[in-house]
DNA sequence: CCGGCAATTGGAAGCGCTTCCATGGAAGCG
DNA sequence: CGCTTCCATGGAAGCGCTTCCAATTGCCGG
């Protein structure tokens, strides 16, 4: 079908060169004349060779893979807006980087999780691994990995994993605290907060940031009723009835991801309430959906497209020595509330 | 760090067999005794041997790795639930089959897209693509591919797309037909129309289906404006006013993906209007959204994940001979009209 | 009982690249 | 001026696997 592509040797020949000198300027070694570079690029453009990534993988030991792990569950919706953007600044980071990235959904609650994800080392010879929550906190399984010899950065750790390897995220504590300031601002005093699921160690800061919040206002577990959902929307639609008929009678419910809320203001729909006249909504991600919804959700922005970006780069940073500080490196990056119109006075 | 992983050499000596013998017995070959086949997985059991898919595909030739390609506009959302969806089937799909994907995104205004998309192949050494809309009516990029050497699959191709090479789709023409059957029997005889992008020949074929049934009562251009978006909701907010404030004064307004009638909606309640009491609005896909956003969006259902699975596939039955038709496969999933609640009598 | 054929197994040769080590010449030093 | 040192380059080995071909065995009909 194809001529067959030209390699290491035609590009050899052609300059009048040894393989060698040839794999020497292909990878910016040292102690090549400038006029014998310049011969073996010349070369290059003119063959159109390109490098053969799995026969310099075996040579030389670096697949220049990384794997992305993110852990929804399979058989409900597609990888959420979190996911996806985080994929997406991934895949963009790694196209500038010359990597490669694989992406690995891998349900949490499966037991041979663990496995299944040491299974992208040994299978697929990953370099480095992006993990998502709640895999970014599962400290015994990032410990696994980095025992292999493979570097490791999460996404959004929430406490244990921040300690363990790399890591970007933004501060959901404080995101948390200054939504709730907000509300508080607005009048409120009796909330509902949905939390999100066990093991989401970031999602969970968001609720501590909430509580500090209200301590500051000398309030309390009294005055909130706290559930916990799975970040979907269906979540948010079947738990809003518990909040809403609650004896509290909160006038402002909090979410902690954009789809609970989104479910949460459909539930209310559902009963003819007036948002933000009745009862107040709050989200978290800025994720699409909550510029969708009617009215559109307040919530808090995080730039997860960036935070997929920075993650392969300081991978990457690590893979290739650029970065070798011995303790963990923490990239924290902005957050900011994003007030539209599920809010409103008490 | 890690102790160097078994070789095939190792699993060799560990059977007490020849290296050439365990290769037989990894891919499936004939001619290997029963007895010496267990012998030889024992010890792979027993070192926990996995290959090395670099070396295989050195010497083998088969690299095992397909792409998917995707064209959403890297700046603006990350890829959209229909991209997202395709994706996750396909990653499902390829687990299953031994392959890897990669996924990448190569905006299709890029003057050099073509290009792009054909250094997959080259340097990444793909073996196939699975190419959703625009590129998979674009039969020039599609030949070039095929040219290389490298099998394709499209999913959801319009027209041209469909006789080139394998592909995956839904009818979007008798979806088109059916929604707006739905309308008509409601009663509305005034529509607006919200096309999707140019060269989204699949979204086209929306339209073809929706003036079919518009013919059959003897209804034609005169009772619709047409405008054309990008599938995005900002583009449906946008459109939405030229639409409703049309001297045709339409009753329902259909458009050709769910998140551009999401735009709709939102700009609807901006106004004030009731739906589905002022206005009918319907959508395409049945993404999350039109489940989410109040009203819940009546639209068409197409099994966006199933699709990328069964690309995968195909793709993979043409790389293994499996499927050796000479003339191109379609497979073509069955859609379904839902009936929610932004649609009423006229 | 023997040539012949199929079933099983192994030896050897690479796939395209990098790494290790050797070579030759230019430059630096006392 | 003879020595070491540094730079630029090349030769050779080998990464872990598959594929091609040769060798060995067992069993058939004649």
């Amino acid at each position: 079908m194809t001529s067959k592509r030209p390699t290491i040797d035609d590009v050899a020949r052609v300059s009048g060169v040894a393989r060698v000198t040839v794999s020497r300027v292909l990878n910016g070694g040292p102690n090549v004349r400038d006029e014998v570079r310049a011969r073996v690029m010349q070369a290059v453009e003119q063959l159109d060779y390109k490098v053969n990534p799995q026969a310099r993988s075996l040579a030389g030991g670096a697949s220049r893979l990384l794997a992305f792990v993110f852990a929804s569950d399979p058989e409900n919706d597609p990888n959420s807006y979190y996911e996806s953007a985080l994929e997406l600044g991934a895949l963009r980071a790694c196209l500038a980087l010359g990597y490669q990235v694989l992406v690995q959904n891998v349900p949490d609650q499966t037991p041979d999780y663990r496995k299944r994800v040491l299974d992208l080392i040994t299978t697929q010879r990953c370099e480095g691994l992006i993990l998502s929550p709640p895999y970014s906190d599962d400290v015994g399984l990032i410990q696994a990995v980095l025992a292999q010899g493979c570097k490791v950065v999460t996404v959004s750790p929430g406490g244990p994993g921040r300690g363990t390897t790399d890591g970007v995220g933004v501060d959901d504590e404080a995101g948390g605290y200054d939504l709730t300031r907000e509300l508080l601002r607005l009048g409120h005093r009796r909330f509902g907060f949905i939390a999100g699921l066990e093991g989401h160690l970031s999602a969970d800061r968001r609720l501590k940031g909430f509580w500090r919040a209200l301590e500051e206002r000398a309030l309390g577990e009294a005055d909130c009723v706290v559930l916990r959902g799975d970040f979907t929307f269906r979540s948010g639609t079947h738990l809003a009835p518990q909040l809403l008929d609650h004896p509290l009678k909160p006038t402002a419910l909090v979410c902690a991801n954009d789809d609970m809320a989104a479910g949460v203001l459909s539930a209310a729909h559902a009963r003819g309430l007036s948002i933000p006249g009745d009862l107040s909504i709050t989200g978290f991600d800025d994720a699409p959906v909550a510029a969708i919804v009617w009215p559109p959700l307040t919530t808090v922005h995080q730039p997860v497209k960036v935070l997929g970006q920075r993650a392969v780069e300081l991978l990457v940073s690590r893979l290739n020595g650029v970065n070798s500080t011995p303790e963990p490196v923490f990239q924290q990056l902005k957050h900011a509330v994003v007030s539209r119109q599920t809010t409103g006075p008490a």
